[in-house]
DNA sequence: TCTCTTTGTTAGATAACACTAACATATTCA
DNA sequence: TGAATATGTTAGTGTTATCTAACAAAGAGA
């Protein structure tokens, strides 16, 4: 029996290990003390010590010895941290060029903080990216590229242009 | 004499009672436990305990029920802090459009876990939209903002210019 | 099957950070 | 000046999450 009480925000560890545990069920099928102990970089009695924890809460079944699983609830919660993990990382790496590493870093650390708000209009705003209609990438955003790269601004080669473009005539 | 080492890096929390401290300094001259303890939002003994590790590090001056000062370490990294800060609320406010509140508390969280990669590409982003050429805000982010509102694209009155803005010809 | 290796758990220590209750100092103003 | 109030500190606790050392169970090969 667990002491599950639903109003209780977890911690972004326990998100952490959750998420782990998740990530490992779908690459081995199986997530074990172990390989859990490895993702978060801590050793295993941490593991176990946290699958407690969670066990208690009712987001993951373990029994001595055996794998961990997760249940309903906990699938739920991983989920949700891997969706925004996905959505953070595309946006680091994809539009403000972070090295893929760097950004998985620091996805991690903001899939646990940012408010729903923030979460929910950078989704939209990778969405906005990605969905364009251009074949690459919008080509303000590759305006943005060549800014991060050297510092100035590209020439518009046909202001005209531009400005017809922008008065909407 | 205080027990600072170079490499040691601060906590979040320090962090945050530099910044805080900064913003006391700068808004009313002297930064008093009582008013650290309000804006933290923990009681007075947490701020006494931390100030006492903050003037270990050599980062803050603490005289027994006297104010505390920033050493120019101190002010090294709480400016660093709020710096980021700024930059990080100003995107979030101003680009993703998240209700300043909001943006505030999301800043406040980043602003500690954030690689420096993150941080200077973001902050290029931001600049990058501001000194743009247009006089209220990028075309394309008024694309986005019409995105975020309706979830549909603007549609364009006058596609063949755009093709030729595209197309540099 | 029996031993060796791997894996997992328990127990106990430590660190960072918050809290309450009790005490000490400062400040205010009658 | 001397209470009353406001502010700051100390002492002791609790929580979360980590670790090491020692022990227990599972699995694999000869």
């Amino acid at each position: 029996m667990h002491t599950e009480s639903v109003g209780e925000k977890l911690s972004s560890n326990m998100e952490d290990y959750l998420e782990v545990i998740a990530i490992l069920e779908k690459d081995k099928g199986v997530a074990r003390v172990k390989d859990i102990s490895r993702l978060m970089k801590v050793k295993t009695p941490s593991v176990t010590s946290a699958l407690n924890v969670l066990a208690d809460k009712g987001l993951v079944e373990h029994e001595r010895y055996g794998y961990a699983e997760l249940t309903r609830n906990g699938k739920r919660i991983a989920y949700d941290v891997l969706k925004r993990h996905k959505m953070l990382t595309k946006f680091l790496s994809s539009i403000l060029k972070i090295d893929p590493h760097v950004a998985a870093g620091d996805a991690c650390k903001m899939e646990h903080t940012l408010s729903p708000e923030t979460c929910k209009n950078l989704s939209t705003f990778v969405e906005f990216v990605e969905t364009s209609s251009e074949v690459d990438r919008p080509l303000w955003l590759k305006g943005f590229d060549h800014y991060l790269k050297t510092g100035k601004r590209i020439q518009c080669k046909n202001k005209q242009a531009l400005e017809k473009v922008k008065s909407g005539k």
